[in-house]
DNA sequence: GTGAAAGCGCTAACAT
DNA sequence: ATGTTAGCGCTTTCAC
């Protein structure tokens, strides 16, 4: 394999010097139209690809912004790393995305990596563990954005958990049900779930309903839509008919959901708009934006559909 | 935003010189151990991070594989991303993912992007348009694998689309069916689509059935499984129930196929074995592999669950 | 054991 | 309009 060609030979080639050769390739006006044919034509015939690491390092700055995402396999995060990509690259950025697995050292290996790529910033997704990687990042210097989470020490965008559970549990107690169970797992977001489950308690109790487990509940709001599928899939094989037995809702608003033999009734989240936000809010600050840290806060939106029903008396 | 520390930095404030630096950084045995604990102390007490542009400048070579996907929401991809993402990692190589949309214009900008990050190799999962793009990496001489399709051109891993199709197309003539259809889409990857759909053809004339339209097949095998899922779930707003009135086969064996209320019978894809390889292979190439493009073929496994039946007669 | 020097491929003043 | 020069931050011979 022979060396790829560089500035250098294309400038050999042409007969113009480096600077008039990085000059025309980056589109610059004031060159003899007979040189800058020279030029092109040398970038032609040797098949000449500008090399991004080097002007990256002269240019003290890369335009790739990492994405570090627990769970890739969840639709949720898929739908959002998805039009963060698209979002970032629209506004000139490529994106480096990373699965973490939930694991915090795997996390921080990442994170870590990212930082010595000199990343022009970060969105993370979900965090593992802690949050200490938070500390390193700030500590750095490089740009953050939290998506679909809270944290007040930097930049973030998400939905409404409050008002998000208040739809889901005075849906639940319209239809009459007074026992309301919440699930989770250990794959929920640490911060999202606590978050969801205070506004479920609260929720709960402005509506005059009482939580309960969910074996003698009537009702159950999950945490995400994966687990509310997987807890319809369960009851419904220990033999509880779902929505006659029991109600389900869920939270995201993830594609298979809306397939009539799942029928999930859910709290959805605007995928487009999280992702355009966080965007922007990260785009800011690499632009040199200082200010405090920013929240956004985006209302989340009822989506009635088959699995929530009348309480049977 | 004062500067970022560099080796110079470091060399000053421990009082050695940037290449024993460098040396104590990379881990070098050579060293006194008292300046090897001033170095270390040094970069402790700056915060130093190396710069992975400036290395990886100077190395000639990158720790960065790039990984082209066109729709990162079918959950096929997602697991699979995932899984490269962790295979990558493992052998030292971080990854960049860019979802191309289908789109033939984005996927030839992003693999440019690829090209001029200097990746040290590209997994193509999909391509859209007619695969010009390979020419172009071929041509440019970063490594390349392909994985779930194929591609004589360059290395590629992918599962044996006539077994898959002979097992889904055998299991459903078992059943007694006769009159069977193929469905696909265009989001489906073209030549993986083709390759299917011949099988699927060669298999029908094999078990003794007729391919037909879905209006009257009492059966059909679709591209893949979020065809599938759909292809139920429109069937049934349609007034046929599956399976009772026409048995649907799907092709991946993605993890929603496996809930009850879909229950889909599918052809299962060896997701890790798919990711392990496929790395596999690039990594090959990358430290210096120069023989003709290999082509690993695997079994794919056929997954009977609810949404095939015994034909009514 | 440690350091000086050259150079990776590029950009950006600063000449001319 | 074009070329010269000085780095960006790092690794790596090669001396000492």
């Amino acid at each position: 394999m022979t060396q790829r060609p560089t500035i250098v030979d294309v400038a050999e080639r042409s007969g113009a010097s480096k600077s008039t050769v990085s000059y025309v390739i980056r589109g610059g006006a004031h060159v003899s139209p007979d040189l800058r044919r020279r030029v092109l034509a040398a970038v032609e015939e040797l098949g000449y690809r500008p090399n991004g690491l080097a002007r990256q390092l002269v240019l003290q700055r890369t335009s790739t912004i990492g994405v570090v995402v627990g769970d890739l396999t969840n639709p949720f995060y898929g739908e959002l790393v998805k039009r963060l990509e698209r979002h970032a690259h629209e506004a000139g950025y490529a994106t480096t995305v990373s699965n973490t697995d939930g694991h915090s050292e795997r996390e921080a290996a990442r994170v870590g990596a990212l930082l010595e790529q000199r990343v022009a910033g970060i969105v993370m997704l979900q965090f593992g563990g802690d949050r200490e990687i938070l500390d390193e990042v700030i500590g750095d210097g490089t740009p953050v954005a939290v998506v679909s989470s809270t944290e007040p020490r930097v930049d973030s965008v998400g939905v409404d958990e409050r008002v998000g559970l208040a739809l889901a549990v005075r849906h639940l107690a319209a239809l009459g049900h007074e026992r309301i169970a919440y699930v989770t797992s250990p794959l929920v977001e640490e911060r999202t779930n606590s978050a969801r489950y205070e506004s479920f308690a609260r929720a709960c109790r402005e509506a005059g309903c009482v939580e309960t487990a969910v074996e003698d509940a009537t009702a159950v709001a999950a945490a995400n839509d994966i687990l509310a599928i997987e807890l319809v899939d369960r009851l419904e094989r220990a033999g509880r008919r779902v929505p006659e037995d029991v109600s389900v809702v869920g939270f995201d608003g993830i594609a298979v959901g809306a397939l009539a033999r799942i029928g999930l009734t859910t709290v959805a989240q605007p995928y487009e708009e999280l992702a355009a936000a966080g965007i922007r809010l990260l785009v800011d600050r690499i632009a040199g934006y200082d200010g405090v840290p920013r929240r956004i806060l985006l209302e989340p939106r009822l989506v009635v559909r088959a699995t929530t029903a009348r309480k049977e008396r």
